[in-house]
DNA sequence: ATAAGAACCGGACCGTAGTCCGTTTAGCTC
DNA sequence: GAGCTAAACGGACTACGGTCCGGTTCTTAT
């Protein structure tokens, strides 16, 4: 019922049954032309008329391929992203299973704060469409996982809305701007985060 | 070097000197238009064009008047704003001083939760801005003050931080999802604010 | 009143995300 | 291997926020 499929950022691996040749080499060269235009002007840069040309493919098939640009920065995370789901589910302690709940959650939020200082910019494109920042399966998965850690370090006071509100201190957006602009140490994130999931889960 | 004034939004007010009197004929023109606009189609439906057709005006002006479509949200806004800055400032407690730092502080998420159900959408167009979000005079002057009251209820790590963190969680985009997708109830909000805050200032 | 110049005006123009639909092609069947 | 069909293709098109600059209008000094 509260199953979470934990590849689910997007099809983007060459895996998915039937699909045309023409199809699977236009969605490879689509990919590689936009690692290498990441490399070179970064995400803000990367439109989607320059990917076509450079993949030398049509418009439409972009977004057919991908939907939309957050679709795409999806896809381009989901290795990533993949990865770092498994540390939290799967991974040795304390970010995996085996430590208390609040070592887990301290260690969650060191892990997505460095995290997002590596793929932030990405993760920011990807999450970024009005209202369905929330929906992506992703974003789903990881606030569920707090809201279990919250659950099982004893909270009993509408966890689910307060994972809800720690995950908002957690936004790709708010944490990039914080150490670009604002110049906040990463450490100092993660202090800060220590700090109020501790008071959150309380006595402890 | 702390000050923030209080109604910086952004010079939508007539008082503005010398100013030419087809500018300011212009400018009210533009409100008015703008107004209608929002009532009858909603902030996301409310275009540039749409606007400087309505007001009789080319999209020049519009936008020599305003700046852009965030700028023209936050000079509707700013009456709103400037209230809703006037009460926790200087109104009754709890809201007001006068009353105990942490009762302010839960006083302040409930007045924002409010003030967001009824301007929230404004609010949300005023602030999407790519990376100016938190620029925003405003925005400032609110987190500095939940900064305060942080201090003022004995938080000795890191309270700016602290009160940004926090402010991320009166996020408008976050927080008119959580109620009008997610469906979850203004009350309930409220509710976790208090939990939440009521446990970062912490037994002291 | 008039002339000069600063401020303002308007709409053509641009870049970008995303859509549409007539055309092409891969892969299956006979 | 010819023919058929569904899938994929591609690029012209739209909508939108935002910019630019030649022309217009208000204001002020004389």
């Amino acid at each position: 019922m509260f199953f979470v499929s934990l590849i689910p950022i997007r099809s983007g691996s060459p895996g998915e049954d039937s699909e045309r040749s023409d199809a699977a080499r236009n969605r490879e060269r689509l990919l590689v032309a936009a690692r290498e235009l990441l490399d070179e002007c970064g995400v803000d840069s990367l439109t989607m008329d320059k990917l076509a040309k450079r993949a030398g493919v049509g418009k439409g098939t972009v977004f057919r391929r991908f939907g939309s640009k957050a679709g795409l920065m999806m896809t381009l995370l989901s290795d990533a992203e993949a990865e770092f789901q498994g540390r939290f589910m799967f991974g040795p302690p304390p970010l995996g299973p085996g430590a208390p709940p609040l070592d887990r959650l301290v260690a969650f939020g060191h892990a997505r704060i460095g995290y997002l200082l590596e793929f932030g910019d990405l993760a920011r494109a990807a999450d970024q469409s009005v209202y369905t920042k929330l929906e992506v399966p992703a974003t789903l998965l990881w606030h569920r996982h707090v809201e279990l850690l919250l659950r099982a370090a004893g909270m009993t006071a509408d966890p689910w809305l307060m994972a809800i509100f720690l995950g908002a201190t957690l936004d790709p957006e708010r944490l990039l701007y914080a150490v670009r602009v604002q110049d906040v140490a990463p450490e100092r994130l993660a202090e800060a985060w220590t700090e109020l999931v501790t008071r959150v889960v309380g006595k402890a």
